[in-house]
DNA sequence: GTCTATAGTGGGATAGAC
DNA sequence: GTCTATCCCACTATAGAC
């Protein structure tokens, strides 16, 4: 199972992509070779004429998935006034809008191996560079991803009201980005 | 399948303690009647003259996770200088100890309506004592159980250092706290 | 309280024809 | 590139005997 995304013939990439739908539909138990292959007008059999396992089918799709949040982090801090802000909003943005996708990225170590070079640290770098040193925003990154399992686990109250919550996460962290800037500068 | 955790036969306390073995040992994927039977030493079938059915003993066994979780955290807030800081090294302590089990008891919805009166609140009390309010309590849980996964999940890149990250999310909050009881008192 | 037998479902994957 | 036929596996759950 060599790197992913790349050489996907056509055909294969469409087969991705039909998957991803697939997963956002029916949630992950739902993403099945039988399922998929009915999603697209064929036999289940066929599609290994394309796809070699489900493992690399998955992985696929988590690269997929990853170049997405990359580019949806660079648009959002582009010109951000308040950079983290502007992060965070996109990342919830991001994950709530394919809860499925998000939860298959997020619940397993990555495939890093079988992920085109530099993908992680690309979907790493705008929150990297807001928050000022990997301990920063790794605890940043747990915030946000709390919020957001919590969120699509509907495990908060039902009725809770979220925003204020993330709120208090981002100025939280943007005091303490100020105070421990003046005390110890970068990592 | 009414509140789950009492009436419950001592034979089926017995089933509920030993799926909870097994679900540690295997992850919730391994957790099948077959299996369980196995690791108690009977035929799978025998399994549903003290269960009514799988469901019912999941709610089981995050119903014990729950009131465990609750027992861990009380103690850890007892007496202790700060509060917040204690809360957060007993509940990474707690979920990393049994990560299969933190998954089960949070990856879904509450099964609220099955739960024992009261044991959500239980659990969810000496956070909210130590944080002040609801607002903040919920941020601060969503860090800790971001935290908590992309640690079990092995998401953060191999041999990051997450002490500092646990610090830098426990300090941010602290000092938020400060600020926000200066400014609005409790919620 | 445990058993055997079994129903019913659904999954991943391969062989080989067209 | 797609098909049919098929294998083998695993799961939850029920019926009914002991």
């Amino acid at each position: 199972m060599p790197n992913v995304t790349e050489r996907l013939t056509p055909r294969a990439r469409e087969i991705v992509e039909a998957a991803r739908e697939l997963l956002e539909q029916e949630g992950a138990e739902g993403l099945t070779m039988r399922r998929l292959a009915e999603q697209l007008g064929i036999r289940a059999p066929s599609l290994y004429k394309h796809v070699p396992d489900k493992a690399t089918l998955e992985v696929a799709i988590i690269a997929t998935g990853l170049e997405d949040l990359a580019a949806a982090l660079d648009a959002a801090v582009e010109g951000a006034a308040e950079p983290l802000a502007a992060l965070t909003v996109a990342y919830r943005t991001f994950a709530l809008s394919r809860p499925h996708l998000y939860r298959l990225m997020t619940d397993r170590p990555l495939p890093r191996e079988h992920l085109p070079a530099g993908l992680e640290d690309r979907a790493a770098a705008p929150l990297l560079r807001a928050a000022g040193n990997p301990t920063r925003a790794r605890a940043i990154w747990a915030f946000a991803h709390g919020m957001v399992l919590l969120e699509v686990s509907r495990r908060f109250p039902p009725g809770a009201d979220l925003g204020p919550a993330w709120q208090e996460g981002i100025t939280a962290f943007q005091a303490d980005a100020s105070r421990s800037s003046r005390k110890v500068g970068t990592e």
